[in-house]
RNA sequence: GGAGGGAUGGCAGAGUGGACGAUUGCGACGGUCUUGAAAACCGUAGUAGGCAACAGCUUACCGAGGGUUCGAAUCCCUCUCCCUCCGCCA
């Protein structure tokens, strides 16, 4: 979510900023919404501190009438009596003549309000229709033909002295990955991994969380899986991204297409001291994504599923240090990919192809042998302050002031299908065995070589 | 799934229609005292919005959303979450 003050200010600059990025908002009616919010909000404040003001001087009425018909009680029957009855009932009289003024002016309220909760409600909803804006240094293009290419780095490229095959010769041959029963079980774009397969997956998440624990000093979450739809919100995958998500058809649950949905919201709606930052997660979870969106691309293999495993980075950040930050996660990801002896190559993305959520995004392509690819096995993004609005998360700074929205980055570290998918391609052999990469060894009992039936 | 009880400021916990944005205690912050600290004492404190923008004024917020009323933390309705007991269950 913008800042609405800053729509407010510079409309014109925010409306070429999301030009940039090839999208569209609608600025025009928020402009017009939040101009009408406020002149109602005046109005209405104004009338309901009328009303306040001569509601007090009622309940004083009240108050001494209250007395007096005690007072009336507790006297015998006489001419003192009568006087006091007169007077209760001039108050009583006086009371209920005062009522008319602060009911009328409660109709005109109830008409102001009406009319504030719609203009509220469309505003509100508009704005999580805003995306982001990028970051200055981000290349501005219109789609992902202007994302910048770096020179490949790394391990040096694979060489065979025969043809490398793609994984999914390769791992039907070793009998590790099974589509067919995949899609006998859930359909198409599920894939069943068996025997080394299973373990070589569930090594590389092992591997992933104990780096990043140990060398990069996170602090590992296991989040629920399944979240309400509030918290999609909160990321910014809602409302722009419900086609693409599962959900529960009782329940307002939703089945997370990343842990970064979960990680945004560990601190929803909380107050964070400035000396608890930056706080620095990393989950493992199953991801799920209807890929309503790639129909009939990537069809082959375990290169895109409506569900695959990743190991997530997220960072609650000083907004002066996110940039700093983002080079950082930047180079955790990057330690996975050398610790694989991977070759690949970092993505500048370009303003048209940055996330909904995000300011600025870098990717990390790896090469895969067999297919021939290049795959992105990581995006790293600084949303800046956008998720922390959307989720309401604060913190206080230490010298006092305003309560600040932290920055908030995530990073994937790493996805594993293609993580997967350029060890078995990289690392085949001639007799379409495969070797293990030196660091999976210890969290697969020692195995160097998956062959057939290991 | 059944029955009951709850949700109030950082925490604990009062408040059942009018002076309540909210008693009090703890914690926090500032000060006095002290060589320093503790104790004691004094004082300050929530969030969001609008207007003016220098201090200022104002509205809303007592789990969320509706309603009744001149007026709601307090009464009514719906929802969410938590707790206790029973049932079922990895």
């Amino acid at each position: 979510m913008l800042d609405i003050n800053l729509i407010r200010e510079k409309p014109e600059w925010v409306k070429a900023q999301i030009a940039k990025r090839n999208a569209e908002a609608p600025i025009d009616q928020i402009l017009a919404d939040d101009g009408r919010r406020r002149e109602i909000l005046q109005e209405v404040e104004a009338l309901r501190q009328q009303r306040n003001s001569t509601s007090k001087e009622i309940g004083q009425l009240m108050g001494a009438l209250k007395k007096k018909e005690a007072e009336l009680k507790r006297t015998a029957a006489g001419p003192a009596a009568d006087a006091l009855k007169a007077e209760v009932e001039a108050l009583a009289a006086q009371a209920e003549e005062a009522k008319d003024a602060p009911r009328k002016i409660g109709e005109q309220i109830a008409i102001y309000d009406e009319e504030l909760r719609e203009v509220e409600t469309r505003l509100n909803e508009n704005l999580l229709w805003v995306p982001n804006l990028t970051h200055e240094s981000v290349p501005v293009g219109p789609d992902e033909a202007h994302n910048i290419f770096h020179e490949p780095q790394g391990a040096p490229e694979p060489q065979f002295d025969f043809e490398p095959k793609p994984h999914w010769d390769l791992g039907t041959d070793l009998n590790i990955i099974d589509f067919e029963r995949g899609v006998k079980l859930s359909g198409s774009r599920f894939y069943v991994l068996r025997g080394a397969g299973a373990r070589l997956q569930r090594a590389l998440i092992q591997f992933m969380l104990n780096t990043h624990l140990e060398k990069h000093g996170f602090t590992e979450i296991y989040p629920p899986f399944m979240v309400r739809s509030q918290i999609f919100e909160g990321a910014g995958q809602l409302p722009k991204f419900f086609d693409n998500i599962y959900r529960d058809a009782e329940e307002d649950l939703m089945w997370l297409g990343t842990a970064e949905i979960a990680l945004t919201s560990l601190h929803r709606d909380e107050i964070l001291d400035e000396a608890e930052l930056p706080l620095k997660y990393v989950a493992y979870t199953p991801c799920w994504r209807r890929e309503k969106m790639s129909a009939g691309k990537d069809v082959r293999g375990i290169k895109r599923g409506h569900q695959f495993d990743k190991v997530e980075m997220y960072q609650f950040v000083h907004p002066d240090k996110s940039y700093e930050v983002l080079e950082d996660m930047k180079q955790y990801a990057q330690d996975i990919c050398d610790l694989l002896g991977f070759r690949y190559r970092f993505v500048d993305l370009a303003t048209g192809d940055v996330g909904f959520s995000m300011a600025k995004t870098y990717d990390i392509e790896v090469w895969a042998a067999g297919c021939g690819e290049w795959l992105e096995v990581s995006s790293i993004s600084n949303a800046e302050d956008f998720q922390a609005r959307r989720s309401n998360i604060k913190y206080r700074p230490t010298e006092g002031g305003k309560l600040q929205y932290p920055h908030t980055l995530n990073a994937s570290g790493l996805a594993l299908p293609r993580v997967m998918i350029a060890i078995m391609e990289n690392n085949q052999q001639a007799d379409g065995s495969i070797v293990v990469p030196e660091v999976l060894r210890p969290y697969m009992g020692g195995l160097q070589v998956i062959e057939p039936g290991s």
